[in-house]
DNA sequence: CATATATATATGATGTTTACATACATGTGT
DNA sequence: ACACATGTATGTAAACATCATATATATATG
């Protein structure tokens, strides 16, 4: 999610990322698809456009989800596929589905952060 | 913010971050202080972790506030202080103002996407 | 059959952001 | 003289994101 923005001095576009983006938000999202069935990259981006609501880069998704399975939130295996390549199916493991619950209570809070910060923005707005 | 895990293979602890951050949060947080007063970095802090809840790194957070003013959002004038050293004294700028409620925004989306997640996570437990 | 397109996974290069440590300067209290 | 509080700044390394590109197979189309 990137952001163009318009150099005041010499006019030049320079780009900045959107604000507002939480980190690797990315991989709960996995999680919660997966914990409610197996599959494999490129079948997941579409699930995902719906349930991130933002477009996913499908290099940095794949690199994502090798990270996932190095860090043990995930395993994979190999899926023969006669209408293509040959798929990699990731499963969710038990420590997955715990860091899952973690992030999803790290999110709670992130959302209290938020709506403090939005508070106070909206009272500084209505005076 | 960081985390400490267990490697499963080898017993050994690492680190890393903690989960839900929101990206540079702290800036629309600094732009909302200033947008009520002036003030300086060292000062900010206080207030800042009332209202961003989170410690903030000191050194990290001067570089902050030097990228903020390369960016536009605020701008800077020496103080003198009698009771210890120099402070450099943070004004918000116009551009800063239109980029607190373009940020205040964007978070507002970004609430949307954690309840959507939260949503589907909640009624995934429930089952 | 050559080419394009859809499906599918992966990596290289580069820049940004964060974490942690450290440096530097001034004033106050003991 | 020394510690400590106040105050700003930088060096370094790791983690993260972005964009481009490589690789492979199956299907559709001219």
């Amino acid at each position: 999610m990137m952001f163009t923005y318009m150099c005041r001095t010499c006019g030049c576009s320079f780009r900045s990322r959107d604000f507002g983006n939480v980190e690797r938000f990315i991989e709960p999202c996995i999680l919660l698809l997966l914990s409610k069935d197996s599959s494999h990259g490129y079948g997941l981006m579409e699930d995902l456009e719906k349930h991130c609501g933002e477009k996913v880069d499908i290099g940095d998704f794949h690199r994502t989800l090798r990270r996932m399975e190095r860090d043990g939130w995930v395993k994979s295996d190999w899926e023969k596929n006669e209408a293509g390549a040959d798929r990699r199916v990731y499963t969710i493991t038990q420590e997955g589905k715990e860091f899952l619950k973690s992030a999803a209570n790290s999110l709670i809070r992130t959302d209290k952060l938020i709506h403090k910060f939005l508070e106070g923005f909206q009272k500084s707005q209505s005076v």
